[in-house]
RNA sequence: UGGGAUGUAGCUCAACUGGCAGAGCGACGGACUCUGACUCCGUAGGUUCGAGGUUCGACCCCUCGCAUCCCAGCCA
């Protein structure tokens, strides 16, 4: 871990922490959890979580975070879900030791309790079905009435219990209550559902040993203090569940006693961050997967080219507070720019390749040319890169007429090719059609490594040797939704309406330099002056290699020209 | 007068707990440059949601408003 990540900013919480150590509670420890259900891939939101929780526990002495999945709803969870979480945690850099657990290790200590709160008539077996319930338990500003069967005797309630354990009876022909409050304010402890009936589904841990399945809420506190949590962090709309968080454990036998601290979701602009929805863009295929380099998942991210550091700085920066939020898109974007830019070594890709001929330049002749890897960074080496008579250049560097402060090449004009010479622009050949196919050109062979004699050229424009380079397939990713916040814009009947047609750009013949072809899956580099791609080993076929655009650089022309329009 | 929360720069957050309102990102301008990148320098941007009150002094405490978000699953 790096001397930033180890100096991540003060917040709330880490506050209350500190407080809590001062006073010496919770025997003086710290140890939180990530607890999520697995019935989905890891987003950005969930790396904020991540970063959280675990980095509370590696910067507090002796702290500790464990993994543990929430896995008390069987109908939507699985071991891909699983087996993804685990990956992205520790792709993202973090460690849970011994510490993975799941919340259906407990589901013999939770019946248990459950017998607790019955005995001591706290809990009871409600006949009432799921339509009767919601009419029973009032509205928001009217209290609710009290089940029929709420004052069944103990007895009763422990038969009934065992028998829907023994299995029974049908699904939602009954359920498990807490005995609270119906008037209360707070819905939450309107009596709520401890225990509901579940047969026939194959939960991916315990198999079809159980036919009745714990609530979140009871699940939750009590999962908590087995692991000896000290503070479990979760996000704000469990603010209204803390009341039943705490009385869950204060009303069984059990010595400690977590706090529940609220913190606010990340949203990201241009993007969706509900797990419905982001099942939903997989699910019709609105993207490739889960890991479509343009969804905000930990492994979209990863497929995109972004780096555990740069996620890791982006969740630094955005700080923990509880107010609702929305990050601009160029926050994540600079925190990859800045570890890329440090990291990632120099090439060169020509998108969309327009060929070069330069005449006094032989026609048999490869020069050999040295080329740094990185411009301020010596250690990260040279290449050799050739030189031939016919080279490409990318069609956007090459303007017949050109706007004042164009600085590429002009006809009759000249330009420094990266790494190489100097070269002007004779002539431009056109197709019938008017289309420029090709450009003569001719080079100063004084310029290799050194300024022409007499004249300043300002531009430099990147190249490919037309002999040597290589095609491959270069994936151009842009914003998936084309509105900033595309689940909150109630004028349409669906966020898909947002869906950005233009998020996905394959060019099927850019040519990049020979070294790119060694290239190790998932490597990284800036191709220089068009952005940061990385290598997509899984969308890459024999011979043909595939780089997703990870990044554009900052790009003040673009915003000049696009102002002027 | 249903309950719970939140309002500080365009965005995200600070402000040593009552003592000159700052930073990062973004924007704008300039310098440098064999990447229109990076780096460097500079500029703009604030009625701290509003109105009262307490105080020598209020982003912070009190009162009353306003706005926004969450809650009526046998989801988490």
């Amino acid at each position: 871990m790096s001397e930033q990540d180890k100096n991540a900013p003060s917040n709330f919480i880490r506050q209350i922490i500190d407080a809590d150590l001062k006073e010496g509670r919770h025997e003086g420890r710290v140890h939180t959890r990530f607890p999520p259900e697995p019935n989905g891939y890891l987003h950005v939101g969930h790396a904020k979580s991540i970063c959280l929780n675990f980095g509370i526990a590696q910067d507090y002495p002796g702290g500790l975070c464990n993994l543990r999945f929430d896995d008390t709803n069987p109908h939507k969870e699985n071991v891909e879900y699983v087996n993804s979480i685990m990956q992205d945690v520790s792709w993202l850099g973090f460690d849970w030791d011994d510490r993975l657990f799941y919340a259906s290790n407990y589901f013999e200590q939770l019946y248990e309790f459950a017998v607790e709160l019955i005995t001591s008539g706290k809990a009871f077996v409600c006949d009432l079905d799921a339509g009767q319930m919601r009419e029973y338990r009032g509205t928001l500003t009217e209290p609710g009435r009290e089940s029929p069967y709420r004052n069944r005797s103990v007895a009763e309630n422990l038969d009934l219990f065992r028998r829907m354990r023994a299995g029974e009876f049908e699904d939602g022909s009954r359920v498990l209550r807490a005995k609270i409050d119906m008037a209360s304010p707070n819905l939450n402890m309107r009596d709520p559902t401890l225990y509901r009936i579940r047969h026939g589904v194959i939960h991916h841990q315990t198999g079809e040993a159980w036919c009745i399945y714990p609530m979140y809420d009871y699940t939750h506190p009590i999962s908590d203090a087995l692991e000896g949590i000290t503070h479990s962090l979760c996000t704000l709309e469990f603010e209204d569940h803390r009341p039943l968080y705490d009385w869950v454990l204060e009303n069984i036998s059990i010595d400690c006693h977590p706090q529940q601290i609220e913190f606010s979701r990340l949203n990201l602009q241009y993007t969706v961050m509900s797990k419905r929805k982001l099942t939903q863009l997989v699910d019709e295929k609105y993207v490739d997967g889960w890991d479509d380099p343009r969804m905000p998942t930990v492994a979209g991210l990863r497929r995109r080219g972004y780096t555990p550091e740069s996620i890791r700085m982006f969740c630094d920066r955005i700080g923990i507070t509880k107010a609702d939020n929305s990050v601009e898109m160029e926050m994540l974007e600079s925190c990859i720019r800045e570890d890329l830019d440090q990291h990632a070594p120099r090439a060169m890709a020509v998108l969309n390749p327009l060929k070069i001929v330069i005449e006094n330049y032989p026609e048999e002749r490869v020069e050999e040319l040295n080329a740094p890897n990185h411009p301020k960074d010596e250690m990260m080496g040279s290449r050799i890169i050739k030189f031939t008579r016919e080279i490409f250049i990318d069609r956007d560097d090459f303007l017949e007429q050109a706007p004042n402060k164009y600085k590429r090449l002009v006809t009759g004009g000249e330009v420094r090719l990266r790494n190489a010479y100097v070269i002007r622009c004779d002539r431009v050949i056109k197709s019938e059609n008017g289309e420029i196919t090709e450009l003569r050109c001719s080079y100063d062979p004084t310029t290799l490594g050194a300024n022409p004699e007499g004249r300043k050229v300002r531009g430099v424009i990147h190249w490919v040797s037309a002999s040597h380079g290589f095609t491959a397939k270069v994936r151009l990713y842009d914003r998936l939704f084309n509105h900033p916040a595309p689940d909150a814009d109630k004028s349409v009947a669906s966020f898909l309406e947002h869906l950005n047609p233009q998020s996905l750009q394959t060019l099927e013949t850019a040519v990049l330099e020979p070294s790119l072809a060694n290239a190790a899956p998932g490597s990284r580099f800036q191709f220089e002056r068009e952005g940061y791609f990385c290598l997509d080993a899984a969308a890459s076929e024999e011979g043909v290699p595939v780089f997703n655009r990870t990044v554009t650089l900052r790009d003040s022309w673009a915003r000049m020209d696009q102002k002027n329009q």
